[in-house]
DNA sequence: CTTGATGATTCACT
DNA sequence: AGTGAATCATCAAG
């Protein structure tokens, strides 16, 4: 026993040496026998025999990502020269555009060239390492006992290691192309200074939009309707709320302004609604419970498009704007104020 | 450059 | 903690 607690401490090889020897001793057998035994008593065999491999869902989110930016998916083609030919023919573009396109293609296919060498390193490794550690398992597995389950645990425990660093390769990655996409074109100084604000793309804003418009009797979307809509924006749930929050004061403060995109929102929504079956976004969250805004509840299709001044306002929001019993202003008018939920 | 739009930040309030 | 309101900072169009 002592000379395998000192077989470390010996050069390599001295120590295979000693390791062959060990292994023809005629005490193997025994000492093989009372680690089992050891081993049996400890219940370290039984040790976390669940094996969860559920994907980590930052990962598929970050691969979901570069898949979109054209970075991971498959070669389109053979390097700069082909993003620049892609950039000039990718129809009619005109001249200048397609040359800052290029540049900016240029610019991703070195992302994409760093990114897949640095993948294929990190594979490599990974392969490597697990190959390692099961040899060295199974070169062990003739002193001690090593259950093919141990083996696989340890491979799962090597793998989800190495899924880190992939993580975080995935994530520079998709920084560096979200610095790079939006505006085409950046210095790479802008790199320090990352204070910029930036619009969301038209989807984004479509989808809050949609959300907002079609609650409007009560846009306050729950953590859960937060998330989702978060996830589905493809932006973080802190921004979901600001977006909100300017959404709701700015709408409040203008809403003859909006009528016309809040009308366009409702006619979509009412589409979809009409269209039936699942909706991407959450069901609903106007508290009222039930499903049944077929254009009735929070769409406000029947207003027809005003121009400036204030006639009809959705039913969502009271002549002062209010959505909640909150801070009400000098209200004046007709202080109607209820649960401005449920407007039918 | 000006101006309006818009995302983020800050502060006070409940 | 979530929100309204004011404000700042940046973007984008003219």
């Amino acid at each position: 026993m002592q000379q395998i607690m000192t077989i470390t401490d010996q050069s390599l090889d001295e120590a295979q040496a000693k390791k062959h020897a060990l292994n023809c001793h005629r005490m193997k057998p025994a000492l093989f026998s009372v680690l089992c035994e050891i081993k049996e008593k400890t219940g370290l065999s039984m040790r976390n025999a669940q094996e969860d491999e559920s994907q980590d869902p930052q990962l598929v989110r970050l691969d979901n990502m570069l898949l979109a930016e054209g970075v991971a998916g498959p070669e389109k083609g053979g390097g700069a020269a082909a993003a620049v030919s892609a950039a000039t023919s990718s129809g009619g573009m005109s001249p200048d555009s397609s040359l800052e396109h290029s540049d900016y293609k240029i610019k991703l296919t070195q992302i994409r060239g760093i990114y897949h060498t640095e993948l294929e390193k990190y594979e490599q490794a990974c392969t490597e390492f697990t190959t390692h550690v099961m040899n060295l398992l199974r070169e062990q597995s003739r002193t001690r006992p090593v259950t093919p389950r141990e083996i696989e645990r340890m491979v799962g425990i090597i793998h989800r290691k190495f899924s880190t660093i992939q993580t975080q390769l995935k994530q520079s990655t998709c920084e560096a192309v979200m610095i790079l996409s939006p505006a085409s074109l950046m210095p790479v100084i802008d790199l320090m200074s990352q204070r910029k604000r930036r619009n969301f793309s038209k989807q984004a804003t479509e989808g809050l939009n949609e959300y907002f418009y079609s609650h409007l009797s009560n846009p306050y979307p729950s953590e859960e309707a937060k998330e989702e809509l978060a996830k589905s924006c493809g932006i973080t749930v802190s921004q979901v709320s600001n977006w909100f929050g300017n959404k709701r004061i700015r709408y409040k403060k203008n809403i003859g302004k909006f009528q016309e995109e809040a009308n366009l929102y409702a006619m979509k929504t009412a589409l979809v609604v009409r269209q039936g079956n699942d909706s991407p976004h959450t069901p609903n969250s106007t508290g009222s419970g039930s499903f049944s805004l077929s254009g009735s509840a929070d769409l406000f299709l029947g207003v027809p498009p005003v121009n400036g001044d204030q006639a009809a306002y959705p039913m969502g929001v009271q002549a002062n704007g209010n959505w909640n019993g909150r801070n009400s202003p000098p209200a004046g008018a007709s202080p109607h104020s209820d649960h401005s939920d449920n407007s039918d």
